[in-house]
DNA sequence: TGTACCTTCTGACTTAAATTCAAAAAATGA
DNA sequence: TCATTTTTTGAATTTAAGTCAGAAGGTACA
């Protein structure tokens, strides 16, 4: 009878809409002002509708770190279409990783919100973590990919094991970007400001502390 | 008349009668299950009370996340007075780093926390985020030492700004760690687990990775 | 010792926000 | 058209933080 399917897509349309209100919320005033009832008053929804479409409140935002983590994984598996070395990838990875970062805070943090909640072990049964889970191991592939092509051409010393290469860029580019967006906030205290430091060059040195370890001696000679 | 001295001392006592409850609680349950009854119940006081010692929830565990990076930056602090040369500090500062983040997960949780607010830029008037940024900021001079001295002696490439190289330490260390945290709770998918990764060597290779970036070619052919 | 005053403590109350659910409204299909 | 199913609603419930008027306990001084 294919009305199912129809409904089906309309429910799917709706779900969308609501996450989009809840999106404009936390654009507007952070993932931690993020309220039911405002969002249901923005997708013009009763509040019980909203429990229609989203388990929950974390299921709702992991909805948006599920959108989040889409996004941040594609821009990153186009830098593996480029014509460039492995080397060279891994750095449009970081820059990439460091722009979404910087244009999309409240996204970024839905998606620490994920990891936060991996972390204390309550996920709940969202349908959402499975999908976010698949994005940020996409992302992981794409970064193992682009190490096994610098080993491939050259570019990337093969003495490490390319996962656990990959693990180690991924944390440690997490745990800087994570300063950088600590320190956006204004604060009477913070480490970048205080000691005068640029997010510009701290990311290069970042990329040429990273860059001696993992480079062949023939790469850090160019 | 002294009287007011001795009291002071008493409400102090009991500040931290009531941090201790707290931690109990978290260590019992983890930081977001703390709840303010229980703390009340277990500190032996009226909920009323711990209003009279603490201004709302974020102080509290701001407070417990002061004695935290207290205890954190005591162990930094012990790392310099070692007879070992600039790199050497450098690297044992980070398996302090871990050590404590492994066995105080619940601690090394709560200067997540403060991390958090400062990222929502929500530090509330606590009169303890002073405290936790003076923690901070020791441990982060600790860090800055080490390097001048690994500088000094030879073992570090002079080529960076200390302070830049100590925040990149610092973050990406950080980083590596809330990743291992975040891995020790089990989960139907977690990066180390699933890549079969060992975090110490794990660990040894982010120092090595880190170590050839900073190292001086001398102590590299070491 | 009694009494006025001050400080600290208490727990019932208020508030805010998530979540539920019985009943209303809308859609479906014979 | 009308019985049946699906979807929506918003008032009611729940939970946990935070408040506050009054009780309990101290202190000082006659």
């Amino acid at each position: 009878m294919g009305t199912s399917e129809r409904k089906e897509r309309e429910k799917e349309k709706k779900r969308a809409l609501i996450l989009e209100a809840a999106e404009s919320v936390i654009l507007e005033k952070g993932l931690d002002h993020l309220n039911m009832d405002e969002v249901a008053e923005r997708a013009e929804v009763s509040k019980g509708s909203l429990y229609l479409y989203f388990r929950n409140k974390t299921d709702l935002v992991l909805g948006i770190c599920n959108k989040a983590s889409g996004m941040l994984s594609n821009d990153i598996a186009k830098v593996l279409t480029k014509d460039l070395s492995g080397l060279e990838m891994i750095y449009n990875i970081g820059s990439t990783f460091l722009e979404f970062a910087r244009s999309h805070p409240e996204h970024f943090r839905a998606m620490r919100f994920f990891d936060n909640l991996k972390d204390t072990g309550e996920l709940s049964e969202s349908e959402y973590v499975n999908l976010c889970q698949v994005n940020k191991e996409t992302s992981f592939t794409s970064m193992i990919r682009a190490i096994q092509i610098g080993m491939q051409d050259g570019s990337i010393n093969s003495g490490y094991d390319p996962k656990e290469l990959a693990v180690l860029l991924w944390a440690t580019s997490q745990g800087l970007i994570n300063l950088v967006q600590m320190d956006q906030k204004e604060s009477n205290f913070n480490l970048l400001e205080q000691h005068n430091i640029d997010v510009n060059s701290l990311f290069e040195n970042y990329m040429k502390l990273i860059g001696c370890g993992i480079a062949t001696d023939k790469e850090i000679s160019e």
